[in-house]
RNA sequence: GGGGACGUAGUGUAGUGGUUAACAUGUCGGCCUGUCAAGCCGAAGAUCGCGGGUUCGAACCCCGUCGUCCCCGCCA
């Protein structure tokens, strides 16, 4: 008899299913057992009522993986009104160990490392499993939306010979003797794909060498990049970036319901047709004014400075979003667009979530003059490491610009976490390079 | 890299100097024909992270050490 999944089974009342998955949950009420599946859809009830049922079940503990054959009956009693009756098991994976922790509580109960050291079983939990799941509903918004604005998804090398785009730590590795390094964005790649399809995007994984130890860092996350050309200026960026977060949005609303409720999440972010921004400088002086912190003059926006700004986003434009524009070009990489009328401040911009740094992104130089420029000013003398990088500006390219989602704190933020951890399925960190 | 807090059964917690370290949950055994966080009865399970010190006496106080978490810097 070929499977079916738990959420078919009410559709077969007065037939009899094979279904298959893990054990759930087992009530022993004594002459009749509840048995709850569970496979990767949802849940079915299995009524166990005979001795013999219940003896192939003996010594059997949570996760055990069957496969039930039984009757579907309609039951008012049943959860969902469905019960299957009458089973016979064929176990396929027995398990005689207690797990760590239960699985088949509402809530997980395990603490952070806890959870973590054992994250292998712990994932399978059903809230666990329906925030990853919601994870895999942002990639496919992402890639949706770019789709349907006319890029082209690329995957660009993740083993890099040069570590020089910016002051963040690299990861060294040997590549068959010589020194190469684990790529923390895809940033040089994705802009010379614009040079070959105008307009690209990437999801995947990049690397960060920081020693940091915050609820919001870890040290391989995923970056939804996307590069495009023939920009007026960062404005185009941004409002890309913007579309991106209201398509994602929308992708869930539509694709990801039953994730949304089995997390708890009620009310979508409210992300406007047109988000708000705010120019650095004019955000330093609203910190003064309204917290009476004076960071004017500060090169960047520290973590409280931009909680502030989520919060004021919220109460002033009703919207959970919020772009601080023109951050100085001292604090930005050396491919990034000085704004012309203002040259010691950028043409890029971060989009804050809900009070967190959640997109970077900006215009980007495009001449190759530039470039020269940009690198002697930084004191690059040596120009071989970036002799590919270079060669495509070289040989024409348009003006450009794009972003990066970092993907974990998109999830973090969204469902309110208190940890990144929580939203990785196995977080890298200082201490923690397994499971 | 700088600072702060916390380590107690498998798990989550209580216990702030005094016999046998408590509760919940999980596990094991028993009862139970409508459970859905099942219920009731019983059992096992902790050298209180580790090492040293103070004290008649330490889970508790002190020092060291290891581990974990949090904040800052930095970033997504």
């Amino acid at each position: 008899m070929e499977r079916i999944y738990t959420p078919e089974v009410a559709h077969h009342v007065g037939e009899r299913v094979r279904v298959a998955g893990s054990l759930h949950t087992l009530r022993r009420l004594g002459g009749i057992n509840f048995l709850v599946l569970r496979d990767a859809r949802g849940t079915v009830q299995v009524v166990v009522d005979t001795a013999e049922a219940l003896a192939s079940l003996e010594s059997l503990l949570p996760e055990t993986v069957l496969a039930v054959e039984g009757l579907v009956v309609a039951e008012p009693q049943a959860p969902g009104g469905i019960e299957i009756r009458a089973p016979r098991f064929e176990i396929l994976s027995p398990v005689r160990a207690a797990l760590p922790f239960s699985l088949n509580k509402p809530a997980l109960k395990a603490s952070l490392p806890v959870f973590l050291d054992h994250a292998v079983v712990g994932l399978r939990h059903v809230q666990r499993r329906g925030l990853f799941r919601l994870s895999a509903g942002i990639m496919a918004g992402f890639r949706a939306t770019l789709d349907g604005l006319g890029f082209t998804e690329i995957q660009t090398p993740k083993l890099v010979a040069s570590a020089t785009e910016s002051g963040a730590n690299v990861f060294a590795v040997d590549y068959f003797g010589q020194r190469a390094y684990l790529a923390q964005s895809p940033q040089f790649y994705k802009q010379i794909m614009v040079g070959v399809f105008e307009r690209v995007y990437e999801v995947g994984p990049v690397f960060r060498a920081e020693p940091h130890d915050t609820v919001r860092h870890i040290n391989e996350y995923v970056s939804l990049d996307a590069e495009f050309g023939f920009i007026r200026d960062h404005r185009d960026v941004m409002a890309v970036a913007s579309a991106v977060m209201r398509g994602i949005l929308a992708y869930l609303q539509a694709h990801y319901a039953a994730e949304l409720e089995t997390l708890g999440v009620t009310a979508l972010p409210v992300a406007p047709a047109e988000f708000p921004a705010i120019y650095f400088p004019d955000a330093q002086e609203l910190i003064l004014q309204r917290w009476g912190e004076d960071c004017r003059g500060e090169p960047d926006l520290a973590p409280q400075h931009e909680r502030w700004l989520g919060e004021w986003a919220r109460t002033e434009f009703g919207s959970d979003f919020l772009f601080v524009t023109g951050y100085p070009m001292g604090k930005r990489p050396f491919y990034t667009h000085p704004n012309p009328a203002d040259p010691a401040y950028s043409n890029s911009f971060d989009l804050l979530f809900r009070g967190t740094e959640l997109v970077t992104g900006g215009q980007r130089l495009h001449l190759y003059q530039d470039y020269l420029d940009a690198l002697a000013r930084q004191g690059v003398t040596d120009l071989k490491p970036f002799e590919t990088y270079l060669e495509a500006f070289k040989f024409g390219m348009p003006p450009h610009g794009g972003f990066a989602i970092g993907l974990e704190r998109f999830v973090m933020q969204l469902l309110g976490l208190d940890n990144i951890r929580l939203g990785t399925l196995f977080p890298r960190d200082l201490s923690r390079l397994a499971p």
